[in-house]
DNA sequence: GTCTATAAGCAGATAGAC
DNA sequence: GTCTATCTGCTTATAGAC
């Protein structure tokens, strides 16, 4: 019995992998040849025949390497103490800081939303995304009944996401500053405006 | 003297640079060849290039076609009349209601975000955007003093586009429906969440 | 596990006939 | 203004030596 079974394929392949997501980011998968990635990789396109049979299989498994981290960062992203008010606000700081710190990521994200067919599209939502989602719905259930928990959980998603993927062409409009680049400060911003429509919501009761 | 001088470009380019949209929109850059739009053109790869001289340019001409009339389809999504509160409204219908209606511009939008040059990007955030973000940013500026204008108005893009465009992996997710892609129940729920927020801050001074 | 060599096809682009 | 034919180089992928 190889103890090692479980871990050991090399680690050539996981080299191959990591360069695969930044280049696949980068370019998207059209963009990027084999010869970029063995390149990359520093060996010849043909070695990388020996890790992957093909160019597809090496795309579907990066995206699960670069997803399979993510997974389980967005669901610690969610704490169990304090309010339920803060909860969701720390939850909003956390992921802010996720998007924020990995452009891969993100890059990645919208590649699949824009080329992914539906049952990558699938995979995605129930392997990434869905444990979080359904704990922030019951989340927003108790914190604010007379909203839609899935519209809202949207438009968390959207206020930071879009945010960090318009930047290269924010930062051409006026009033476009560093700051509005911090984690903590896009993080402050979409809680004050969350806080404040479901703060009113309440006070209508 | 010609009278038909600025229009008269053939109107084979213009069919070129319609079915390009779609193509580029679906498949990004290096996903379209010269002979795929050849093909839906209906007419030889090598006559494409009598009307542009090289694909990047197609490209850019694309691009200018696409954004061109969204240019002024944005800037007359601004009211001048009514109150501050409703005119912010009225623009947030309509603008929900062109980012609904036109999918290709959405898809060519995060296309350019995520690979358009300096330059380029430049170009679109002041040939298409700068006007109506300055209205906008006059708007907030009056509506509500204490917010950032600059990250609300990244706020109400985010919210609108990002709904949109993660529609494709969204519909696995629970508690999605199909009116929430009607741009009625998307513009009612971006309006309340700022409406609500908004009017906290008044409260609060 | 990586290499060189190579196959078979598609890419952008041009030449020249009509 | 569009065609056919073609050039050159890059694409994915394979064969077989080491």
């Amino acid at each position: 019995m190889n103890l090692a079974q479980n871990s050991e394929q090399s680690d050539t392949r996981e080299f191959i992998l990591e360069k695969a997501i930044h280049l696949f980011a980068g370019q998207g998968y059209s963009g990027v040849s084999m010869r970029n990635i063995a390149e990359m990789v520093g060996i010849s396109p043909a070695a990388l025949y020996h890790h992957f049979p093909s160019k597809q299989k090496l795309y579907l498994d990066t995206m699960q390497y670069a997803f399979a981290d993510k997974s389980t960062g967005i669901k610690e992203a969610i704490n169990t103490t304090g309010t339920l008010s803060e909860r969701l606000e720390d939850f909003i700081r956390q992921f802010t800081k996720m998007v924020a710190a990995d452009q891969n990521f993100q890059r990645l994200m919208q590649r699949e939303l824009l080329d992914g067919d539906e049952a990558r599209l699938k995979l995605l939502a129930e392997h990434v995304f869905l444990d979080t989602y359904q704990s922030i719905t019951e989340l927003i259930n108790e914190l604010a009944t007379d909203w839609d928990a899935h519209m809202l959980i949207s438009s968390i998603a959207g206020l930071v996401i879009h945010h960090y993927e318009s930047n290269s062409m924010r930062q051409f409009l006026p009033g476009a500053k560093p700051e509005h680049n911090d984690p903590d400060v896009v993080a402050s911003h979409v809680n004050r405006l969350f806080q404040q429509a479901l703060q009113t919501s309440k006070r209508e009761k």
